[in-house]
DNA sequence: CAGAATCCCTATTGATACTG
DNA sequence: CAGTATCAATAGGGATTCTG
């Protein structure tokens, strides 16, 4: 193999460091379902034991990645909702393939093979 | 959210659960290539940076979730087959859509937005 | 409300050496 | 050839505390 980095060359490589995270495909799989959502929202309809730091953290790194879009209305209490971009809308395909094959998935460990 | 795990639930938790690794993407594309690889054959075909040692760790996290298949032949020098199960078959619909997404988010890096 | 900063802990990786 | 064992380094996650 080459000395390049994948990442940035190979689909797959770049994909999966871009899904890096316990929770990014949950929540951009949340994220498909609203056009926008707040984070206190979001946060509850995460699994309890994932605190408001992991999830902040996440949400910064899909951002920075440019998959989802941070729009923080300037008011008090602050209010800032999360949307997914134009790339990141691109992704649902994938997330429909995920959900397909996770059910799947699900069932082969269920012993249903 | 619920008190439960997702895992075993969630499709979406349970598919990143399973995909966990820096490699499991690019792995199991590579097995998808194939009908059957062996381990020298595979590690050369990753990038220069991964060890053996992470190869085999991969390969063993892949097998006890029921993706891939090893095969292992009886003689000396000794040889490993893997292979694509019937469940990590079924993944290759989810490879596909990544494949496709992958280049387009590569694309958006390089600025082509 | 929506974070940032900090600390701690665990899981994963990579490097190296050894084996049948 | 195809691993395993071991250890050091790192990254990621969770808990807690503080802030505008």
């Amino acid at each position: 193999m080459s000395k390049k980095e994948l990442f940035g060359f190979c689909p797959y490589v770049t994909s999966q460091k871009v899904l890096t995270g316990k929770w990014s495909m949950y929540i951009m799989y949340l994220l498909s379902l609203e056009p926008a959502i707040r984070f206190n929202e979001l946060q509850r309809k995460m699994p309890e034991n994932m605190t408001h730091t992991t999830l902040s953290r996440q949400l910064k790194m899909l951002e920075d990645q440019g998959l989802i879009i941070r729009k923080e209305y300037s008011q008090i209490p602050p209010k800032v909702e999360y949307s997914l971009s134009e790339i990141g809308k691109k992704f649902e395909v994938v997330l429909q393939a995920l959900c397909q094959w996770g059910n799947e998935y699900i069932d082969y460990l269920n012993g249903e093979s």
